[in-house]
DNA sequence: CTATATTGCGAGTTATTACTCGTATTTGAA
DNA sequence: TTCAAATACGAGTAATAACTCGCAATATAG
């Protein structure tokens, strides 16, 4: 409530017309959130947000240059946590237990909003590659490759495609499971893990006959 | 060139006005699915669709009710193949040879025309679940059920989680490896065999200490 | 050839949406 | 209180896209 960015022009010599109204940014972009959850990518328009939000579309376009870059601000806003996730499993764990912390991570993530989740990582892809953010998926793919580094054993032969597979293998599986109306993160934790890890186990011979046929 | 539906009214006393060119139609719908590729959804419009098929609007809108309609005509078109392939795989072989096999239809499939079928993917959830094609979805997944089934070993508890599981899966992996570029089928299907029955392989003790974690 | 029916067409209609701009309101300083 | 700057606003604009409709071209029948 007392935000100090709320104050307009506290120092009007420096920057006389640059300040914003974090909580007004705020409410747009969860108002973004709820239209795409809602009406889906059909029903996501700059007048729907505005007025899902209680403000005019000409408060809307003072916040945000354009309808991507608020898409962009949404993604950045979603994605917050999750990075941050990461990079703390990156820190406290390493090896395998890595790994599983950050597919609970994951979980965690997709889970929370299963429906948003998903059509924010259709769109990250057709953006404009802002250097900005730096892709979302990127950032993840090279924590894994960092983590299966560390991985003594089990480490594959090219882990940036290893990486790589694994993150489709827990989004793909997430995703799917979202869109199930799934609700039992503990379950699907281990079953993406049984996937990922199943994906590492280097082939033995007569673990399974049908993988060398 | 030859084909008898091109030849108009042939007997006008049963059905006056619905014969159509097969050619026309195939013509159009080769264009959706170009365009669809080449533009995205941004650029998929009915108008569009007609220009690159060297036909009016107007034609277009005489073989389809409408521009979902022939969304839908595209998704059915290039999922006939996968679909006879999943048959062709269920007849053939059974349990784990049978799953591979299904892999393989799926990631050929899929590398055929990645990008559309990553759209059509997307955009099949969305249209209105007409009762006429039956979720292709479902169908694999009804298929998958039906070989984990034969399967007497590593037949797991839930069959129909199991299956949605491993076609997200795939999905997933054959997305990303699509939007990687990669055209390396044979090794892709390695992998996501790998995962696949890694998936369905029953946990042991000692398998992975993570897993029990 | 003439008449009739079917198919092909694309300019135009209607609806929608991203975005602008002139005005009203609020804020903060003096 | 008064003034100016910053902010909020939403009707209006321009562009776009789905879809229609009346007419032209073509094919078939007699």
């Amino acid at each position: 409530m007392s935000d100090p960015l709320r104050s307009p022009a506290l120092k009007p010599r420096k920057k006389p017309a640059q300040l914003r109204s974090a909580e007004t940014v705020a409410c747009i972009i969860e108002a973004a959130a709820r239209i795409l959850e809602e009406r889906g990518f059909a029903g996501y328009t700059t007048n729907a947000v505005a007025e899902k939000a209680g403000v005019g579309v000409g408060s809307l376009y003072q916040y945000f240059p354009g309808k991507d870059a608020l898409t962009a601000a949404l993604i950045e806003r979603e994605t917050a946590v999750l990075l941050d996730d990461v990079a703390e499993a990156e820190r406290a764990a390493s090896g395998a237990q890595g790994l599983k912390q950050l597919i609970r991570a994951a979980v965690a993530h997709q889970m929370r909003r299963p429906a948003l989740a998903r059509l924010l990582d259709f769109e990250e892809q057709r953006l404009p590659l802002e250097l900005e953010v730096g892709r979302v998926s990127f950032r993840l793919e090279q924590a894994i490759v960092r983590l299966l580094a560390r991985m003594a054993q089990e480490s594959p032969a090219d882990p940036q495609q290893a990486a790589a597979d694994m993150l489709a293998i827990c989004k793909g599986m997430v995703d799917a499971a979202g869109q199930r109306g799934e609700t039992d993160a503990a379950s699907l934790e281990g079953r993406v893990a049984r996937a990922i890890f199943g994906y590492l186990e280097p082939l033995r011979p007569g673990r399974d006959a049908a993988l060398e046929a």
